[in-house]
This record gives structure tokens, sequence and C-alpha cells, in this order.
RNA sequence: GCUCCCAUCGUCUAGUGGUCCAGGACGUCGCCCUCUCACGGCGAAAACAGGGGUUCGAGUCCCCUUGGGAGUACCA
């Protein structure tokens, strides 16, 4: 039979780190055996659902490059065929209606409790309740009372429940909408998946799941529960809970390759390596090699993961999504050199697309001011001489490439008996603005002779107007 | 409270009874390279939670303790 398998998020906010990363080991087992990956959004719980959300998981998904073969599959399209099914459980006696108001409920946990007792549902209505004037019944699942309930999970191994600690579940509430509990199980059978990959904060629920799976007549499928992402702070990381969104990594300056790359090693790996291209993920991912501890997320390893990939990647794609980041800025890759050209000069120096595309800003707009440190430092009237020099010079270059450019700040240090960073410092500052740029004669190269010719002119008029107050 | 899950450097992890005085990576700290910032290179500090077993031998198997996490809803 061949694979398949879900993410099913429920749409009650943005995609965050750790839905992405259950996704993407769904995905991956998907696509590793040639199976296929179907997307459904648990949007029962309609007061809390929203199509913004929708949205935004959409979203987070085509970024991160993860595509289901099957879907958006939405709940709220099937409740006829819920209802279908609770009709069927009534029928056969594995679920009934049950009377109790949700004060007496109360009452009955708090009870439970001070005797210290798991707080669980007593089953009073499961042995044929009379109807109560004004109380719109629920309706529970049966569950077994005798034996006991073995999961053989993918990453946890063994796990065995014993029916008596389990309780008779809600499957659908008193105005008649089914609950989690049966839509997962429901769906899961309707859409053939064979491996439920999820997060282990649904382990509690597997054993449930599969006594209705059983009650229906159904094989149950395989489980794999994966470890949650803990936050920095070591606390776990969801959406109550300082979760960042997928995309807020794209507006933060980060490659989704980058991002996948982070995510897959989180919990898993394969022995010494760090770098995973996509296919490799999925050449080498197996789920029984996922680890059974949950992980904090480290920030500092994505940034370097970031950089990496902003180093080794075609600077064509690199460019792709620096542009992005540009337009955030206002500012025309065409009035300036081409962004191909900027992402090999700036790759080494940059770890997000968001420093890149500011340190970048110079090549295609004048800046309004020097950075004060670097100004002070470097536009002295020692620097007067050079950068005259320098500008006669360029004035006169046969031709502007990087060559010819280096060849004139050497000779102008050599002329001057100065070392080479007494002439190139100044000269980055005259036309970066500050102390930071690429290799000097990269910078000029990509700058252009026009402008590297008018920040010179500037820089000296600048040093001039400031001598005598500094 | 009860049920279930988890436990190797600060962090991500390798490790499937001997090859581990525990390996790699991020971060940190030195040194080198250098026109700035980086990249890169070299090196250092840094862990098997604790206690009992089993075994000739345990990071690896079992038990307990401790510490974390999840669930315990007419949420998903």
């Amino acid at each position: 039979m061949s694979i398949r398998t879900r993410f099913a998020p429920s749409p009650t906010g943005y995609l965050h780190v750790g839905g992405a990363r259950t996704a993407l080991f769904s995905w991956l087992h998907a696509r590793k055996h040639g199976g296929r990956f179907i997307l459904r959004i648990e949007d029962t719980d309609i007061e809390r659902s929203s199509v913004e959300s929708v949205n935004a998981i959409l979203e987070g998904m085509t970024w991160l490059g993860l595509e289901y073969d099957e879907g958006p599959i939405y709940q709220t399209n099937r409740f006829d065929r819920y209802r279908e099914v609770i009709r069927q459980l009534l029928d056969s006696g594995d679920a009934y209606r049950c009377y109790c108001t949700r004060e007496e409920l109360e009452q009955m946990r708090a009870a439970q409790m001070t005797r210290k007792e798991k707080p669980r549902y007593n089953g009073r209505c499961r042995t044929g309740a009379e109807p109560r004037e004004g109380v719109q019944p629920v309706i529970r699942f049966r569950n077994p009372v005798e034996g006991a309930v073995v999961v053989d999970d993918l990453v946890r191994g063994r796990i065995v429940f014993n029916n008596c600690e389990l309780d008779d579940l809600i499957i659908a509430r008193s105005d008649g909408t089914p609950t989690y509990n049966l839509t997962v199980v429901v769906d899961d059978l309707d859409m053939g998946v064979t491996h439920v990959i999820r997060g282990d904060d649904h382990i509690n629920n597997t054993p449930r799941q599969i006594n209705i799976l059983k009650a229906l007549g159904a094989e149950p499928p395989h489980y794999a529960h994966v470890p949650m992402i803990l936050g920095d702070d070591g606390k776990r990381l969801s959406k109550r809970h300082g979760a960042v969104s997928v995309m807020q990594y794209r507006e933060d300056g980060y490659l989704p390759e980058a991002l996948l790359n982070y995510l897959v090693r989180l919990g898993w790996s394969h022995g010494d390596r760090e770098l995973f291209s996509v296919d490799e993920m999925i050449a080498l991912f197996d789920i029984r090699d996922v680890n059974k501890a949950a992980s904090t997320f480290n920030s500092e390893k994505l940034l370097w993961l970031n950089h990496q990939y902003i180093m080794n990647s075609e600077p064509e794609h690199v460019a792709h999504h620096l542009s992005y980041q540009m337009g955030k800025l206002g500012i025309d890759p065409a009035d300036g050199p081409p962004l191909v050209e900027v992402v090999k000069a700036q790759r080494e120096r940059t770890k997000t697309l968001v420093e890149m595309a500011r340190n970048s800003i110079f090549f295609y707009r004048e800046f309004d001011s020097y950075d004060e440190k670097a100004a002070r430092r470097n536009l002295k009237p020692q620097a007067l001489e050079p950068l005259s020099d320098m500008l006669g010079s360029f004035r006169a270059l046969p031709s502007w490439s990087r060559e010819a450019i280096h060849r004139v700040v050497q000779e102008t240090a050599e002329l001057r008996q100065l070392k080479l960073g007494k002439v190139a410092q100044p000269l980055r500052v005259a036309v970066a603005g500050g102390g930071v740029s690429p290799p000097i004669d990269t910078t000029l190269q990509l700058l252009g002779r026009e402008r590297t010719i008018r920040r010179i002119e500037r820089a000296i008029a600048w040093i001039e107007a400031h001598a005598g107050s500094s």
C-alpha cells in the first residue's frame, strides 16, 4: 500500500516553527517513500478558527516549499460525514447520549481531584440515561473498560495504556458538532492515512482514537509522535507561548532552505552532518531516527545556517530573495549594480538578507550622513592628499575594472608612503558612508565611476568644512 | 494529584555492551590571515542528572530517585 501522511493544523494562528517541523517530517516521510502528503484544516472549533489563519498557514507552507498533494481539506465541509459516523456509533451501541450538565461535570471533577483521583467522566449516563428537561445531550464514545491499547510508536517505541485509565470522551457537542478526537479518526480513515506523524502532545489522545477506530472496524494507522520544540527559556514553544511565525523568518531575512535545514536537524541527525539540501533530506531522512527528547530552539545556530546558505547557494537564488528585502527598503535594483553582483560581494559578511540589504543601500542611494565614528577616525585632514590623488586617477582611468581600481589605491599608498589601510579606509568611508564594505576595489567597481567621483568630492568638501572643528 | 512521555558539553547532536580518559556542529575564548567587516585556517575550555542493580565489562540493559514536558475541556 502506498504511503499517505498528513499535516492537520487548526487555523487559530500563523504557522509556527513547531508546526512547520512536524509538517516537514510528515512531508519528508511521504516524499521519501513516493507517497502522498495531505493538508487538512482542522477548523471544527468555529469560535477560534479564521480564514486569516488558514491563509497564513498556506503562505508559510508555500514559502517553505512543503507542497501538498491533496487538500486543503476543511473539516467544516465534512460535517455530514461526521454525523453519519456518530449515528453509526450510536446505532451499534458504541456511543450514547449523556445528559450531565457542565456544572455537574465540573463538580464531579473537583470531587475527584480532592480524592486525588484522575479527573474523568464517571460513566453516569453510560447505561441508559433518561432525557432531562432543558438539557441538550452530548454524545460520548463508550470506551472499553477492560484490556489495554498498545501503540507501537515509530519514534517512541511501545506505549501501553490500560483502558481503565480512559474515560468516555465526548464525540459530539450538545449543538451536534463533532469534536477533535472523532473528526481525526474519521478523516484519517477516509483519507487513507497510513502514517500519523504529529506532535507528542497527542500521545494521550492516541489510545482513545484507536478505540474509536476499532469500534468502526478499522485497522489503526502507524503513529509517530515527534517531540516538541522548546523556546530559548526551555518552555514549550507553541502558539500560546512565544512561538515564532515561519513568515517572520522571511521578514527577518532568512532563506527558506536554511530554516528547513535547521528544523530537520532538531531531533534528527545523520552522523556528523550539518548541511542537507532538500533532496538529501528526502534521501536520508527516516522517521525512526527521530529523537524522543524535546529540543530547544537555538536562534544562533539558525543564524549560522542561514549564513551558510547565503554563502553557498546560487547567487541568483539569493538575489531573488534579496530583492524582497530591497523592496521593503524602497530601493529599485535598477538604480545600481545588479543584485547578483551585490550578493557575491556581500555574502561572506552578512548573515541575513536584511543585513545584506541594509549594508548595500549605499550602492543604490545617496546616504544622508557619515557614520560618526568612522568619519572621526578616517575623514581627517591627512586623508585629503590621498583622496585627491585618487580622485584624479579615477577620473583618468581608462577602464573601470577591479584590477585598475586596486592599482590606483595601491599606487597612492606607495606614493604617499602610507599603509594600504590608511588609504583604503578613508576611501571606504567616503564612498560607503561607514567603515564596513566589501573589499575596496569591489566596492568601487560596483558603485560605478560617477558615483565614486561624486562621493570622493563630497568627502573632501566635508573634511575641509570640518577641519577646524575637530 | 493522576496518566503518559523524556534525560550525553550552555545549545543541537554522534554513540545501539568493549574500538569512549565520549566524536561533530553552533556559541564562547585564544592565535593566524587581513584595506574595514567578514570568510577561512589552527587551537582551547565544555557533557554521559544521582543512586542502586545485571554483566568479565554500561553513556549504552533493568529499577528507584531527581529534574523537565504533555494530557487530564461540550480546544485542537
